[in-house]
DNA sequence: AGTGCGATTGACT
DNA sequence: GTCAATCGCACTA
């Protein structure tokens, strides 16, 4: 394995949450998800050149958007397949699917087991790893470092291999932790780029944050 | 086995 | 603002 140099941290220590603590409620989880941290410990296999301290990639959540059951925007909506089955696992699992051949994309299943619900998280704020998720991204604007679904997984090196696996699982190298300052005002507004039920107000965003993705109009001013 | 399309992105006018 | 890329999946037959 190559030597790499000691990187300082200036990241608060984290603490994984409890499946117990997140809201059982999908609707309610996604709101609650704002400000929370998502974090990925790759294996050393998978440090990129740019690896940050331990290889840890790490963002605040700043946007998610909730699909709930009988919601025909849900990728549960026509029942379990081999694709979404994650969406239907115990909530705080990860669903990870793929998308127009370009991305992937990251979700947190909600409710209870068999539920088939989830919420899809669009943008980080990056806090731990920024290099390497510069290197991964092939930019160096850090707002635009995980804007968007799809660069965000990109950033955080999200693939199919996570699909499935239990957030909130002892040692779990894919995990929520606790916020780690204040969270700003919480804005609402319609889920972007769906056509069925697309007027369910179930986009939920740090109000004023760079960091989050959509129109002046989806984000109030 | 073939078809249509999607919870997007990046390049371009 | 517009638009093509690209492929896994669900659906039809």
């Amino acid at each position: 394995m190559p030597r790499r140099a000691a990187a300082i941290s200036a990241m608060p220590r984290l603490r994984r949450l409890t499946r117990a603590e997140l809201p059982a409620d999908t609707a309610a989880l996604a709101r609650w998800l704002i400000g929370k941290t998502i974090v990925h410990d790759p294996s050393s296999a998978d440090w990129g050149d740019a690896a940050g301290a331990g290889g840890r990639l790490a963002g605040r959540i700043v946007e998610t958007e909730a699909y709930l059951p009988g919601d025909a925007a849900c990728h549960a909506f026509r029942g379990p397949t081999r694709r979404n089955r994650a969406l239907f696992l115990e909530r705080g699992h990860a669903y990870v699917y793929f998308i127009y051949g370009v991305s992937f994309m990251l979700n947190v299943s909600g409710g209870a087991a068999g539920t088939g619900a989830g919420v899809l998280l669009r943008a980080i704020e990056p806090l731990d790893g920024i290099a390497a998720m510069q290197a991964n991204r092939g930019t160096a604007r850090l707002r635009d470092l995980a804007r968007g679904p799809g660069r965000l997984a990109r950033a955080l090196q999200i693939d199919f291999a996570l699909d499935g696996i239990d957030l909130c699982g002892r040692g779990a190298r894919l995990w929520l932790g606790n916020a780690v300052r204040e969270t700003g005002a919480i804005g609402t507004s319609l889920r972007i780029g769906i056509s069925k039920d697309a007027h369910r107000p179930l986009r939920f965003f740090e109000r004023g944050s760079p960091f989050v993705s959509g129109t002046r109009r989806l984000n109030g001013g």
